[in-house]
RNA sequence: GAGGGCGUAGCUCAGUAGGUUAGAGCGACAGUUUGUGGCACUGUAGGCCGUGGGUUCGAGACCCAUCGUUCUCCCCA
């Protein structure tokens, strides 16, 4: 027999992280409702072909992928070991593998909406909060098995959904306490870049490259630009462009005599100024940061995009979203746009435990231990505690008759606050001695007042 | 996919230039008048030194491989 152990990048969480990551949840949840969010599951596996082909080919490497049951059938030996031919190819075939984990939730959630438009009332608003599976290399910040939260708009074409989303962010993470900066840009004003410099198709190589900007610094982003044919002069754009900086409405300004007349382009800013204007009134506009450096990898996202840092943490974002004009027709149902959002709860997990943002007061524990010390003391507590747990007091009774030495440590190890002796002498007298254990104070108390003593 | 660090007791780690029976702290368990804890003291248990090869008279230490883990790059939450 082997050592146990857990796969890779997968984690146990105690109770004291369950309550914790409750607790991010919680608030999220509540957030989303009180935006008008209604809860959506899908299954954590999907078939395989709904998945693959729509996050690029890195992702398509990085899905997890379900073997097939009865590949040991003798009837099928043939296809079987044609399929594991191509496999070994690097191809994919559905006589090894048909089904495969969920990726992410917005794939799913398309996938649910091209089955469901007939039903659904649009438009559409609904929040997930379930696990996804990545193959990844696990590194900090980073595992196999993460939680997400998302919240999305389906049917609808207005910006107020933008505005909305973007106000879900900032109430989520002030009543987390937690200090984030929502950088936000549009794809239209990438696409319009693009289309001043080299023309549209070189959209793609240009935002790699742009995004790459913080990391590896602009002589190596220039180099790259270069190696993919963009000209002195185009390369000379993409820096003035790269250069911007000042205030939202002085970037901005910056932005609009770089690109001219450009349609996209101008659209994009039309967009963005609509977004922190409305948010200007409402006060939510001090966090956020046009950056027009932010690409976001996912190549279906067609208007706005945002994605959300923690001030002053070493982490990667810790959420991200946009606008995607047509994801449903991946699935045959066309014509139906939509924006979301989506919170990285591991990671929002990570950096409120290093900055010890967690409230004290959500480690919740039993409130009262009652001691045993023998049959028919046991049996009078029982009845006692029964009383405590119909008036909500959450309490439970040493299953033992030990030591008192033994029973004390047990409830000092779980953080009890009372204990509750009934021993013969307390059971003559129908009463207990309560003691709290951090005062170390001491009392006796009838059994009809017990109840009432501690509520 | 590429490249580093690390695997010794349940946990955190020592283990000197290879040299006898492998160490500490914490934890666990037991005891210090079998109805009053936290402290202290005493004692006990617990290690194929990740695994497999190799070098050597001799390997926990050195070399190779392998597995696990962790970090960085890529990509992402």
């Amino acid at each position: 027999m082997s050592k146990p152990s857990l796969p890779q990048g997968t984690r146990d969480f105690n109770a004291a992280t369950v309550q914790k990551r409750q607790y991010i949840f919680q608030t999220i949840r509540s957030v989303f409702e009180t935006f008008g969010f209604q809860p959506l599951e899908t299954p954590a596996m999907e078939n395989l072909d709904t998945l693959m082909g729509k996050y690029g080919e890195e992702g398509d490497k990085l899905i997890f992928k379900i073997l097939n049951n009865g590949l040991d059938n003798p009837t099928k030996t043939e296809q079987v070991q044609a399929g594991f031919e191509k496999i070994t190819q690097g191809k994919s075939s559905t006589a090894i593998t048909e089904r495969a984990l969920r990726y992410d939730l917005t794939i799913p959630f398309a996938r649910f909406v091209a089955m469901n438009h007939g039903a659904l009332t649009f438009p559409y608003k609904r929040y997930q909060i379930q696990p996804v599976w990545r193959a990844d290399r696990p590194q900090k910040g980073r595992y196999r098995e993460f939680y997400q939260c998302d919240a999305d708009i389906v049917g609808s074409e207005s910006l107020l959904n933008e505005v909305d989303l973007i106000a879900i962010y900032v109430t989520a993470f002030e009543k987390l306490q937690l200090p984030v900066e929502i950088k936000i840009n549009n794809r239209k004003i990438l696409l319009g870049l693009a289309q001043v410099c080299g023309g549209e198709d070189k959209m793609i190589d240009l935002t790699i490259a742009i995004d790459k900007l913080d990391k590896i610094g602009w002589e190596k982003v220039k180099e790259e630009l270069n190696n993919k044919g963009f000209s002195e002069q185009q390369q000379d754009i993409v820096a003035q462009y790269l250069n911007i900086s000042g205030t939202n409405i002085e970037k901005i300004n910056q932005l609009k005599t770089l690109l001219g007349d450009n349609e996209n382009g101008q659209k994009g800013i039309e967009e963005l100024n609509f977004v922190l204007d409305y948010h200007e009134a409402t006060g939510m506009a001090k966090h956020l940061v046009a950056d027009f450096t932010l690409a976001r990898g996912l190549n279906y996202y067609t208007g706005l995009i945002f994605e959300v840092k923690a001030l002053d943490a070493q982490m990667g974002s810790i959420g991200g979203g946009g606008r995607y004009n047509d994801l449903t027709s991946l699935f045959g149902v066309p014509n139906i746009p939509g924006v979301g959002i989506s919170f990285g709860v591991d990671r929002i997990y990570d950096v409120l435990e290093e900055k010890q943002l967690f409230p004290a007061t959500i480690e919740s524990t039993t409130q009262v231990l009652f001691f045993n010390l023998g049959e028919a003391e046991s049996k009078a507590a029982y009845l006692q505690m029964t009383a405590l747990r119909n008036k909500k007091i959450a309490c439970e009774i040493y299953p033992e008759k030990s030591k008192f030495d033994k029973q004390f440590k047990y409830a000092e190890k779980k953080n009890i606050q009372n204990i509750v002796i009934i021993g013969s002498e307390e059971l003559a007298q129908q009463q207990c001695t309560v003691k709290n254990l951090n005062t170390g104070n001491q009392s006796t108390i009838a059994f009809e007042a017990l109840a009432n003593f501690f509520s």
